[in-house]
DNA sequence: CTAATCTCTTGACAATTATCAAGTGAACTT
DNA sequence: AAGTTCACTTGATAATTGTCAAGAGATTAG
């Protein structure tokens, strides 16, 4: 591992109270891999037997079953993911791809677990990297039990605004069958529900969007911080 | 607190192997209610200042949304909740209401917190413990976005005859609307589903469920471990 | 440059799911 | 015992969402 690699990692929460010795120990045998576009990382079931990292670039992680494909999330740089399996020693319960060429660091899930003992500071950020990514679950749950398409695109926009700093046009983050299966549509009844849009101020070409007036969107979306702020 | 309640929570997962001194420290100023059926103990976005744990009854978890609402789990005895807002100090996400006539044990979240801090073998049954709800509830997500409501109600069935033992006939663990509104669907929608369900072998009579024939309900159903095994 | 591929869009249609209204039966109240 | 309440069921209908097919436009490969 390269020390541009260590430094990159460590200024993560997750890591960036602990010991050095324990960061020293929790990196040993760890390792980095660079993948093209649209490479398989790992597949649901599969044993975790590395807490990953991301650095650059996208991943998403998605579940199978009968056929169907629903993307769960999009992780971004930089974050760590698969957290909960490598703590439980358990397989995964999604399957990754990268979306962009990928650097991903690789840390032995048993250096976790030991590191996890030894450094307090490390404990305390793990459980709450892990409270907060379950917490980051259940909201998506209520987004996707309590409301209808249209009404998670709604939020989904007015997110994506207030990320690009509030700017009345914006690009979308991802490709649009990605975005729709993020949402728990399909890509037609996505651009179906973007036109529908235009009547609530929307204004879509291609990957830009341009909110002109947010006023009759944040009516229909009425997002709500117990469901759409990350940070609540 | 009574020595009883405190010896029934001690055996949890979640509290078995701590020290006598830290699961001391852990339950100073804890205290023990009993509720009535059908009684709020909690509404969404108030602030958690103890982490429940159910000893008796049982307990809703749900949610609500511009006038909607949703069932998001339902807790048995004896089990903790709302482990991620006490970790992270956040506000509740969901609210919970009594079922039946239950019991419930109140730890001081700032005890937790402590706690955590200077008993490994509780950090670790805690990081664990949340790990387990949080691929919980990413597995409920998977049940919800993968499959149609009659696929979530065909393996709820034959998960709870599995639970009942493998037992031709078993009764339904709760009233139907919430088993509806736990799957997602309208108690119009379930009563129908269960109709259509007398085609693969489903006998129902009020909370009374006969399956004579395993087969054509799992062919329909198909159970993945990675859904629908809450031990994997 | 051309052909091939892929995303996105649109239309027609089908399946799923929800809503509204009414009726039944059981449990509970007075 | 009679009345009330409430969960559940059923029918009719509407809204939402998905599927299939075809075409436009952009990108990529050769």
């Amino acid at each position: 591992m390269r020390e541009s690699d260590i430094c990159e990692i460590r200024n993560l929460p997750i890591f960036a109270d602990m010991a050095e010795s324990a960061f020293a120990r929790l990196h040993r045998g760890a390792y980095v891999q660079t993948f093209p576009p649209q490479v398989d990382l790992f597949h649901e079931g599969e044993a975790s037997d590395f807490l990953h990292v991301l650095t650059a670039g996208q991943v998403e992680l998605f579940a199978t079953w009968n056929r169907r494909e629903t993307t769960m999330e999009i992780v971004t740089p930089v974050s760590s993911f698969l957290l909960a399996a490598t703590i439980q020693d358990a397989p995964f319960l999604c399957s990754a791809r990268t979306l962009e060429k990928s650097r991903v660091v690789l840390l032995p899930s048993e250096n976790v677990r030991d590191v996890f003992d030894e450094d307090r500071a490390f404990a305390r950020a793990v459980v709450r990297e892990l409270a907060a990514s379950y917490r980051g679950v259940v909201k998506s749950s209520k987004n996707i039990r309590l409301r209808s398409s249209i009404e998670r695109l709604a939020n989904y926009l007015l997110r994506y605004q207030d990320l690009a700093g509030g700017a009345e046009s914006f690009a979308l983050p991802l490709e649009k069958r990605k975005i729709a299966s993020l949402l728990g549509m399909t890509p037609e009844n996505l651009s179906r529900a973007l036109r529908t849009l235009g009547e609530y101020g929307v204004q879509n070409d291609g990957q830009s969007i341009t909110i002109c007036d947010r006023g009759p969107l944040l009516r229909l979306a009425k997002p709500a911080r117990l469901i759409d702020d990350p940070s609540s």
